[in-house]
RNA sequence: GCUCGAGUGGCGGAAUUGGUAUACGCGUUCGACUUAAAAUCGAAUGCCGCAAGGCUUGUGGGUUCGAUUCCCACCUCGAGCACCA
């Protein structure tokens, strides 16, 4: 036979499998059906990254192995085209992208066909296909439909030399990539998505997903799901002379400013309400009271006309058009020049929008061009708003929104910690908080890019009252509360919170602490034992708590031998924190009786201790007593003691004889950090004593606060002012705002333009086609224009592994029918190579792709897909099954590839030199799957080498005329017994089986290699070698299907329909239990440990035995001879352990 | 700073209910074949030591008859997050 020739055998075998199409997926088959995934790669210039191989061979082997095993199996391919690279190319080239994406997906295409990938190109797609992007578009307009694409002002990053927006990836260390100018922040109206409204739902379906753990905790952190409470501080004006002033015109029933502003702004507000524009005008006529048009039906406990509206109302710093406050809806009437003020404009919304009302803007145009519509649209969103009485005002807190004038105001905070409340010294608010409050600027300001980690922070002067201490406490206006999230103020519990507690030190505010650690019967041992450094660091009172009496003990320190204990206790108060000496000397006292008994029952000796000014002091005239009976004051080094004999609650409990009892460990003296666990509760009113988790429900009621859940996740930004993605498919007409492009015109095709840079400000270049964004309104037929930005390079990515179901159809993005059956109930059963695959029924059964897409691509994925479910589109309510990540691929030197280093390999070289099958066997081989590693191209010859002595066995094979007979190692001639090679082929098999399922694909190798040096030195059936080549099949799929052919099948070229034939389509080989069974076993003997000798033993035999057995072994008796036998330990199967 | 992951020969890496550390591969050395070289095949290969033996999984400590594996502290590298209350 020749040689191993990879160039000709890949090649021929890649296109019988083409021509006989043996990857092709069925839309429908008796087999149980199968989907794996990749992720579909970005043709970029510089062509297939070894990165992409690692995951399309790993993918490509679970694929084969269950079509192997009976599956009918999808394993599609596709193109991301869309994105930024190809768009900058065309900017610097003028090419058109779609020529480059032509150029690119051509190369990308024949490199995954060179490397013998089982994809069914069949189904290929391409996200800037029109037939695809069409029912991207659609999908948008089903957003749009129920309200979850909505218009907004978002910040971008903005470079002020190119005069583009960029995206986060573009910005480098704060700076242009290209220019490396200086970013600014701009705002500008952006679509959004309402991802947050599917935040909870993305959160908890987690748990029906089998994602590998890290990949689940990357979810959960980017969602940052926090269940907390909003609690609301009243706020004390500190100038009591702040009155509402006397004076002309309506007195609001409503406060809904601060005294100040209101004296500063009444009069401006009464000149307005005299001199309304046209617009105004016509709007008061219809809202003002008692118009019928506006009433509302009765009922929910209200009369009729219960909107009020009010006009050039004061609310907070602003005059406001018209307001209703019970519905808390603001409308404004914009006159002409608003145009140049749309960012105040938006400033004003969103504070208003902070305090809790809607706006709603019309220009004076519309009002007096289309008053039926603006009127239709003010009265539905007054039937929508469903609180019809006021919220604020009402409850424990806030008083805004009342009448009388207000002294008081309110804060509300969002705190995960309620059970801290207690310990709740000040209050930190956000500047822009602060400012809105006072209407006075603090200069202090909120770090948007960090550059200052300082906390910085000062007095505002307000006061506050604790609404669980009814203590007043200081507001201070700090850098590190952010406006944005949570309600943009927090109660600061220095003692519980990192971020309190420094700021707090630095200006010397107080720190209360309100929780301990707890550790109980169950936990007590194992977590006393991790808060090691805890307790030495903080010198720990262990607390015995039982019924309403607290005692304070100190268990035996080892070192010096020493027990002692702090007696007291009393309301709750720390005494040892507040150093009350006195309470501890007259309660020591007393419980000193109860002390010496615990002390005799324990076998322990107590004594009170207290420390004080960083010294143990006695007290009560007692001492600590040594070991040696001496007697001994305790020394600053005793601070370091450590090593603490552990009493375990059993022990206490029994001494005390008290069945409920609970152990606390108490930390006492100046902390220099907060303990931010869970615990026990203390200085706490009612509630000290209390577990905190337990208590939270509890302390929320009592202040009349309401449970919250606050995410992380920020709706999605979906507009790019770019021009390589797809069209957001809308017209923006002047009546009629944006209408969506009627569904018989899908797709918006991307037009051809002449400069791909965006424009000078900021829009798409899009914008500058006059004839392609000038358009009819769909609805009125009048003059408007298309939208000009286009979607992100997410929007295709996530939905395609839907559209590989059903690629070619042009009336739905995927039929339904081919969606059950791909995504539908899956049927694994008997099949099943694992018990436990996957709680979650459904999806794609399995995807693999980058660490760095499990968030963002995975996110935006799921969240399309639960979307797509909840209008019944999709079967499944999660897209994927299973989701594993693959590690990168590093450069030699360890540093990552890119073109600009010059360190990547080219995969077309490595194919032609050691051929498609070393290259995939090399890449499985090199590491653990999940993690990163270093190329070697050297190191390939290992994998080469391997393939080469396959190949020689299978040519000796070949030489013998009778093919069916046994092969011997030296000659093929005569067969030598050697009975153990079935064994080894028969674990092999089951290793290659379990570590493809658990892509342990290194280890599956080795253990084929290792089994191939064993068939170089035994004999071996032809039987056997169609095994080995089976599961070698999956990795090596051109040299197993050469193998298979001549040497199985007897077959030189593929003549016949290989549909039947190839080894592809094969039956996974099974295992036979019965001959991995050992019956001679190796038992290692360990003399203290240290291995001394071997000794084989018998499968079945009894300990007595293998023991005695060990004990005679010369070895053994050398090293045993004149010393005493403690102990003989035998783990079975695995050694003996002799212990002298 | 926080969270997560990792640290094992000259190199990539194996080994988990705690039970023979260094499988498999690369490299290196020696040998066979050869005029020679390559390829191939065989042998050796953690470190110290002639040997007996001792030491060794980032460092230090703990638990254990026994620790790469469990616990604690520290160091280094990588990834992610960045004051998220």
């Amino acid at each position: 036979m020749t040689e191993y020739n990879h160039l000709k055998i890949e090649q021929k075998w890649q296109k019988e499998w083409e021509k006989n199409k043996i990857y092709h997926a069925k839309d429908n088959s008796k087999k149980p059906k199968y989907y794996s995934l990749i992720e579909f790669p970005y043709p970029s210039g510089s062509g297939l990254h070894v990165g992409h191989i690692r995951s399309d061979t790993a993918m490509d082997i679970i694929s084969r192995k269950r079509r192997m095993e009976g599956y009918n199996v999808l394993y599609p391919i596709g193109w991301d085209a869309f994105g930024l690279p190809t768009e900058n190319y065309a900017i610097k080239t003028g090419i058109h992208p779609i020529k480059v994406t032509k150029q690119n997906t051509d190369i990308f295409r024949r490199q995954l066909k060179a490397l013998g990938f089982s994809f069914d190109w069949s189904r290929e797609i391409n996200t800037t296909d029109p037939k695809y992007y069409k029912w991207t578009q659609w999908i948008f307009l089903q957003f749009l439909k129920k309200g979850l694409a909505y218009k907004d002002k978002s910040v971008i990053n903005w470079c002020p030399k190119d005069k583009i927006g960029l995206a986060n990836e573009e910005v480098i260390g704060g700076a242009c990539e290209r220019c490396g100018t200086p970013v600014e922040k701009r705002e500008k109206e952006q679509w959004m998505l309402g991802i947050t409204k599917y935040a909870e739902r993305l959160d908890k379906d987690l748990d029906t997903v089998d994602y590998l753990p890290q990949i689940k905790l990357a979810q959960r952190n980017w969602i940052g799901r926090s269940e907390g409470a909003e609690i609301e501080f009243k706020i004390k004006n500190t100038n009591p002379s702040l009155t509402l002033p006397e004076g002309e015109g309506e007195i609001p029933r409503f406060f809904t400013t601060n005294p100040e502003l209101w004296r500063a702004l009444q009069n401006k507000a009464l000149e307005m309400r005299k001199n309304p524009t046209n617009g105004e005008k016509i709007i008061w006529e219809i809202l003002r009271r008692n118009n019928p048009s506006l009433t509302l039906p009765e009922g929910e406990g209200r009369n009729s006309n219960g909107c009020h509206f009010r006009r050039q109302h004061i609310v907070d710093r602003f005059i406001v058009d018209f307001v209703c406050i019970e519905k808390k809806l603001v409308i404004e009437i914009d006159g002409d020049i608003h145009d140049y003020t749309k960012t105040e404009d938006f400033e004003r919304t969103k504070i208003l929008n902070q305090l809790g009302f809607e706006v709603m803007r019309f220009t004076n145009d519309e009002v007096i061009k289309k008053l039926e519509n603006v009127k239709q649209k003010i009265i539905s969103k007054l039937n929508s708003v469903s609180g019809r009485t006021l919220s604020f005002g009402e409850g424990q807190g806030g008083v805004f929104g009342e009448d009388l004038g207000g002294v008081e105001s309110t804060i509300k905070v969002f705190t995960t910690r309620p059970d801290t409340i207690f310990g709740a010294t000040f209050l930190a608010i956000a500047p822009e908080l602060a400012k809105k409050l006072t209407g006075k600027d603090f200069g202090i300001k909120a770090d948007p890019d960090r550059e200052n980690k300082e906390k910085i922070g000062v007095d505002t002067e307000l006061k506050a009252k604790n609404p669980a201490t009814g203590k007043e406490i200081p507001v201070w206006v700090v850098n590190y509360v952010s406006y944005d999230y949570g309600t943009g103020a927090i109660m600061a519990v220095p003692a519980h919170d990192e971020r309190d507690f420094e700021f707090a030190k630095k200006y010397e505010l107080p720190i209360k602490n309100v929780i301990e650690p707890l550790f109980t019967k169950d936990n007590g041992e194992d977590a006393l034992k991790s808060n090691l450094p805890l307790i030495k660091r903080e010198a720990v009172v262990c607390v015995v708590k039982h019924w309403k009496e607290e005692k304070y003990l100190c268990l035996k320190w080892k070192k010096v031998s020493w027990s002692g204990f702090v007696t007291g206790g009393i309301d709750g108060e720390d005494p040892v924190l507040a150093g009350k000496r006195e309470i501890l000397e007259e309660t020591g006292y007393k419980n000193a009786k109860f002390i010496k008994e615990l002390g005799q029952k324990l076998n322990v000796q107590f004594y009170h201790v207290l420390k004080k000014e960083n010294r143990w002091a006695h007290f009560h005239g007692l001492y600590f007593e040594l070991e040696n009976g001496e007697q001994e004051e305790i020394s600053e080094e005793e601070k370091d003691i450590h090593d603490i004999l552990w009493l375990t609650a059993d022990q206490v409990e029994q001494a005390l004889n008290v069945p409920d009892m609970k152990l606390i460990w108490r930390r006492v003296h100046e902390k220099d950090e907060a303990f931010t666990g869970k615990g026990i509760m203390i200085n706490s009113g009612k509630f000290s004593g209390m577990d905190s988790e337990k208590a939270k429900k509890e302390i929320i009621k009592f202040v009349g606060g309401k449970e919250k859940t606050t995410f992380k996740l920020r709706d999605w930004v979906f507009s790019r002012q770019r021009y390589w993605g797809e069209p957001i498919p809308l017209i923006n007409c002047g009546k009629c705002g944006f209408v969506p492009v009627p569904e018989k015109d899908l797709p918006v095709v991307l037009p051809k333009v002449v400069k791909y840079k965006p424009t000078d400000n900021g829009e798409s270049p899009l914008a500058e086609m006059k004839s392609w964004v000038n358009v009819k309104c769909p609805k009125c037929k009048g003059k408007a224009k298309r939208e000009t930005d286009t979607m992100p390079n997410w929007a295709g990515s996530s939905w395609y592994f839907l559209r590989y179901t059903d690629p070619k159809n042009n009336k739905e993005f995927a039929s339904k029918k081919h969606l059950k059956y791909w995504l539908g109930q899956d049927k694994l059963g008997s099949l099943a190579p694992k018990k436990e695959l996957s709680s979650q029924v459904g999806g794609v059964d399995w995807y693999n792709g980058g660490m760095e897409h499990t968030t963002l691509h995975l996110l935006y994925s799921r969240f399309w897909h639960k979307f797509l479910y909840d209008l019944k589109l999709v079967p499944t309510s999660e897209p994927y099954m299973k989701r594993t990540s693959h590690g990168m691929i590093l450069a030699e030197q360890g540093e990552k590839m890119s073109k600009s280093k010059g360190n990547t390999v080219n995969p077309d070289d490595l194919i032609k030199i050691f051929g498609a099958d070393t290259l995939r066997m090399y890449e499985m081989f090199m590491g653990s799957f999940d993690q990163s590693v270093s190329w070697n191209t050297d190191s390939m010859v290992g994998p080469r080498r391997f393939l080469e002595r396959v190949w020689k066995i299978g040519s000796k094979f070949l030489e013998k005329k009778n093919f069916s007979g046994l092969l011997h190692p030296s000659d093929g001639t005569f067969p030598v017994q050697n009975s153990s090679f079935p064994k080894i082929l028969n674990k092999t098999i089951k290793k290659v089986s379990e570590d493809i399922e658990d892509m342990r694909f290194n280890t599956a190798i080795s253990s084929m290699m290792m089994l191939v040096n064993e068939m170089e030195k035994s004999e071996i059936s032809s039987e056997d070698f169609k095994k080995f080549l089976q599961i070698l099949a999956p990795f090596a799929p051109h040299i197993t299907e050469e193998l298979w052919q001549r040497t199985v099948l007897k077959r030189v070229s593929p003549r016949t329909v290989l549909k039947k034939n190839s080894i592809h389509l094969s039956v996974w080989p099974k295992w036979d239990e019965n001959l991995i069974q050992d019956e001679e076993i190796k038992i290692v003997v360990q003399i203290n440990g240290k291995l001394r000798a071997e000794i084989m033993i018998k499968a079945d035999e009894k300990e007595e035995e293998i023991k005695k057995e060990a004990l005679q072994n010369s070895t053994v008796l050398k090293h045993i001879a004149g010393k005493e036998l403690k102990k003989v330990i035998y783990v079975k199967n695995r050694l003996i352990n002799i212990v002298i």
